[in-house]
DNA sequence: TTGTAGGCGTTATCAT
DNA sequence: ATGATAACGCCTACAA
């Protein structure tokens, strides 16, 4: 079914039917209606590949998460779940891209293709060659997490350093005087992954502040790598009385291994972390934790992709989330030395 | 940059840049390789749109989603990561669609615009008008799960009923007299919603066959709920010493409830279920389980999907996943009774 | 208020 | 081995 079949049976030009539904022209009353109804009773829609040819606009935003080789984590998948449900919102449909860099096939044919209208980029490093690829073709991006110069870029990201410190002022606050920093895994440090750089440097700061042993320990992004992380931290610094993590996928290692070793949380130990609340929720006992945002980060990431896409012209807009610490259950005084 | 340019600066015809791009009709080495060198040097790639329209079909996949009011379960995300992965591997695109019936808006946009040459359709129910809508399309879809009628349709699905079957098997194996079925939620069945009507028949028919007790109760996605759930078990059916279930999402509920109770797994109670591998890891202890093939099921379902796209006359597929049971550590001998 | 016609970038048919 | 040209379906400037 196309404009012209339409045209055709209601009698008119395609021209009338295109303003019909368009409405940049004025169209009489009865001819609309009469085209409506033909409309109506043979289901038509503009032909999406035709539209995005004439305009030069796809309706179509991107989003380029990161190959699930490695598993996605919760926060990820609820970040990815809100840009879907914001994008529907906005009536642009969105493209999944897996890709890591941009010579990864997904990445060239979206981007190549002109395939959407803008993209929102997922787990950005800190020098990062799709952005320079993006400013290049003048395509229009939101990145999840900052490059090392993000001054001319439009990004959305959580303060990971701040959130950190404010973990370990708690946890010094409460008296613990020995804290562990869980990281992520060390190839993603190693790739210049910026929140587990931000997570080291607010860590050591917050913990030269307050005068107090900071560990750092790098863990993979599952549960088995959080369980072994703890075994090692207790074994390496029996001294340890606290945890803080931006590893969410390693908590229900961290959890286990606690238990195993005797320690209970948070009589014995204290955990404080940065977690998506409905994995900080999961943890037993719950976790005293910063809640990323994910569904806000999701809307304004696509909130701000739409305003570049709009006006590509207007100075690209920042924002860095900094989520409260919702305190429960998983932190508390540290205990008296034996 | 388009293919005139490229033509132009190759000093050829656009045809010929078509064809030495394609390879569908001879082009001489000499030729092919200049062509090669300009579109190297620009970066050229074929424009999407105009492919789509010219060709008929848009190399693009469709993933229709459940809205995530209600969030999407861990198996569920896996089997989105497979299906991106897959799509990506046989070098399609893939669009994300957040739509429970025909007439959601993202459905419309995407079905009506013809933006998909397919669609993997998810949580789909016994009668679902989504499957009607297509067939008199003729567009291409695979089902997740079968309608109540699935013959002449694409799909492939998970055998709850035999699944649940074997559980309870097992555990009247190891002399539970007394089984619940910790089904999903009361308004999913309502809704028709297939894997939760079969797990009710496979329990039914297992407890009458087997001789056992057996009482089913729903439960919403989440851990809250199953926590309740497993409270409402205890109470009302103390006889209780086996929980059977395909609640992944209640999982860590049901676990704290246990716990909480001071109902040892698997001394005091055992629970068997049918779960995402990783999900049934990070159960504690780790969950028997019938480990759902997220992974292989994306990949099946791109595959049936394109064969349907590249074949729409050959007979459509269908496939029944049947995992196994891994034994792990959540099931033991009844206990005596008190 | 409505119709005609050109062009978006490709691919493929027909001609040379 | 290559070129000219039509057509995919839509939108919109121009004409009436």
């Amino acid at each position: 079914m196309n404009i012209g079949e339409i045209a055709r049976r209601s009698g008119v030009s395609r021209s009338t039917v295109s303003y019909a539904l368009s409405g940049k022209r004025a169209v009489s009353e009865a001819t609309r209606q009469r085209i409506q109804a033909v409309i109506d009773e043979l289901g038509y829609r503009p032909n999406a590949a035709a539209r995005a040819l004439k305009e030069g606009r796809t309706r179509t935003l991107g989003l380029v998460v990161p190959p699930t080789r490695r598993r996605l984590t919760f926060m990820q998948l609820e970040f990815v779940a809100s840009v879907m449900e914001a994008a529907d919102r906005a009536d642009l449909d969105l493209l999944l891209s897996p890709s890591r860099d941009d010579h990864d096939r997904s990445f060239e044919r979206i981007v190549g293709g002109r395939r959407v209208d803008g993209l929102i980029l997922m787990e950005i490093r800190l020098d990062d060659p799709r952005v320079t690829r993006l400013q290049g073709l003048r395509l229009p991006f939101v990145t999840i997490g900052r490059t090392a110069r993000p001054q001319g870029t439009c990004w959305i990201d959580v303060d990971y350093a701040t959130l950190i410190d404010r973990c370990v002022n708690h946890l010094a606050d409460l008296g613990h005087r020995h804290i562990a920093l869980i990281n992520r895994s060390a190839e993603l440090i190693a790739s210049g992954y910026g929140p587990a750089h931000r997570a080291r440097e607010g860590f050591a700061d917050a913990v030269a502040r307050r005068g107090v042993e900071g560990v750092e320990f790098c863990c993979a992004d599952d549960a088995a790598a959080g369980e072994t992380c703890v075994q090692e931290i207790l074994r390496a610094h029996p001294e340890v009385t606290a945890i803080t993590t931006i590893n969410e996928a390693a908590l229900p290692g961290i959890q286990r291994a606690l238990e195993d070793a005797g320690l209970n949380i948070p009589a014995r130990f204290s955990v404080a972390g940065v977690a998506a609340r409905y994995w900080a929720e999961q943890f037993h006992p719950q976790l005293t934790a910063a809640d990323v945002p994910a569904v806000d980060m999701g809307a304004t990431a696509v909130d701000f992709l739409v305003e570049r896409v709009t006006d590509p012209d207007a100075p690209p807009r920042q924002h860095l989330f900094v989520p409260p610490i919702s305190l429960r259950n998983s932190t508390g005084p540290a205990p008296a030395p034996r």
